[in-house]
DNA sequence: CGTCGTTATGTAAACGCTTTCATATTTGCA
DNA sequence: TGCAAATATGAAAGCGTTTACATAACGACG
């Protein structure tokens, strides 16, 4: 009783003794068939167990019903709530997502855009404006609706948060509380614009008050806690040491004040620390990371409500930019500098 | 200079002066066209900007290089590093990851993966063996290569870990440390057979000793830390208090620690607290959090290999079964019980 | 009672590609 | 030189839908 062959159109169409025509205006506009008929070919249907092909109506109506989504990476809370929001957002709406990640790699993510493509999206997502002439040259060319997220160029829609103000803010938290000697930890700044500018921030802050930052001052990790205690263990060493130290992810903060606690280092009393994200875990330690708070999820469900409005658009529109608050979020971390 | 319509083989035919099964098989076998022919051919697509429409292939062939995951959540650091190993591994075979969300809701999963039979992936994979009758059917009557994770029935591919083992060995370790009074902290149980499973195994580990879990010793929670610190709350409240407390997942055990030490119980001198998963923050808590390691990347990657071999295999393969290992990572949350 | 909308259904042409089969054209070898 | 085998290309038939366009049936209306 097995069927190899999934069943088509054809086959409910023969089963029903009708023509395929009327059968695929029953899938698809059940408002122009006869009650009586409709309700023989459904029966006939849910006995064959017929799934229609979205591949074949994605050919010839040129609608696929999925929204291609590439980012760098899935192993990160902020991208997973971005992601899982925006999942929710485009499954009510009917819409898969097809995502890729790349690892923060430029011709990775130029690879995974060309496939995504190809397989003929009818929107795509990506994070940041950050990438080489030639991809920005294959999404110009594919015609294809898109959104930016973080950072974005003109031309098309982006819901943005402002990477260097998230700098800003935590410096000058840092500053105002009387910190001359502020390190910071940060991720891999190649193909991240978003770590770049979160240290611009951070620089900008302290240039302000007529302070540098030295590459000393800096250490550049990869995005994990244990990264986070290798950075503030080579930061220690420098000579005066710093008062505080920013990690430019929390998962990076929180590392960095494991490593200083472990070490006897009392925080905040001899040194703060603060990151910039928000996790959830950042309210929950002790003592608890001050940080500036991203909303991730609003990130998602924003980036995915512009593309509906763009799918359902008929005429083309002007691309939308929206920009999201961040807010910096003061816990138990950070305190006034020793003298 | 636009154009309005994205290229086909049909274009690039005509700009060639050849015809489309010539361009058609200059771009998948190379080999079977005159090097000059193809070099032509070449020239005018990438001029054109030619990209081949993958859902019209896929109409024809078959093959879509699409494979479709359902996970229960995105958010999770679990099924994050599972996904994010997943991808890789697919991403390097020219797949593409077509992943949906259900938020351990039956009828979206079984929406989800109606959807993604109709996209017409090439393969499945899914989380967990639990799931009516109906969605099964839907899965069989695809006949779509499926991989099962973490759990698995027989007659589909499965890369199992035992979470009833996992609970078994974390609820021992505390046996073993004389622990008499040991609580839970679970998330929520309906479709969610790990959790079931993690349940069930420490309360086999109790019953071995003569002991039981009762009602009262269970809080059922979301996946989260505020809901373990909450979860810690009522359990607290339990007379007498417990000495020892599981969290069924890392987060919940971390919330539920933190909890107990902002009210001045002293871990793990006066309460043990232990978990499950081994996430990434859990080495690097103070006291760090003894637990029970899950492979979750490992899982990814192992299911993308399974899914892989089979796709590559001409005829119909046994269904292969792999467990994976778990290990007690025992840190220092967790210590004898006070007398 | 013939003409005109309606309404329900059928016919057939796309959609962009792969692939079989047929048709040259070239090459190898007796 | 002739014939088979190998090589390169083309013509055309799908793949499973959607969707003009055509057709048929049926009242309604003048």
């Amino acid at each position: 009783m097995v069927l190899r062959r999934k069943p088509t159109l054809t086959d409910v169409a023969r089963d029903a003794g009708i023509s395929i025509a009327t059968v695929s205006r029953a899938m698809s506009q059940p408002g122009l068939v006869q009650p009586e008929t409709l309700e023989r070919i459904r029966q006939v249907a849910a006995r064959l167990g017929y799934v229609p092909n979205r591949r074949a109506r994605a050919l010839v109506s040129g609608q696929s019903d999925t929204i291609g989504v590439v980012v760098p990476t899935l192993a990160s809370p902020i991208f997973s709530s971005t992601l899982q929001e925006m999942q929710r957002a485009f499954a009510v709406n009917g819409y898969q997502l097809l995502i890729a990640s790349h690892e923060y790699d430029a011709s990775s993510e130029a690879l995974a855009l060309g496939q995504l493509i190809s397989h003929g999206v009818d929107g795509l997502l990506v994070v940041g404006a950050e990438r080489p002439q030639s991809t920005w040259a294959m999404i110009d060319s594919a015609d294809v609706p898109l959104v930016q997220l973080w950072e974005g160029r003109e031309g098309f829609d982006r819901v943005l948060v402002d990477s260097f103000d998230a700098g800003y803010r935590v410096a000058r938290h840092l500053l105002d509380m009387g910190h001359t000697r502020i390190s910071v930890i940060c991720g891999r700044l190649s193909n991240n614009d978003r770590q770049k500018a979160r240290v611009n921030g951070i620089r900008a802050a302290l240039e302000e008050q007529g302070q540098t930052l030295a590459r000393t001052q800096i250490s550049e990790q990869a995005l994990t806690i244990a990264a986070g205690r290798s950075g503030c263990m080579t930061l220690l060493e420098s000579v005066p040491r710093p008062t505080a130290i920013i990690g430019t992810a929390d998962l990076l903060a929180i590392g960095a004040m494991i490593e200083a606690q472990g070490r006897g280092i009392a925080v905040p009393e001899t040194m703060s620390f603060a990151g910039i994200d928000n996790v959830d875990v950042a309210a929950h330690l002790s003592p608890s990371l001050t940080t500036v708070d991203i909303p991730a999820a609003s990130i998602g469900s924003e980036a995915a409500a512009l593309m509906l409005r763009r799918l359902r658009a008929p005429e083309p529109l002007a691309d939308a930019c929206v920009t999201l608050p961040i807010n910096l979020v003061v816990r138990h971390s950070t305190a006034r500098a020793p003298r």
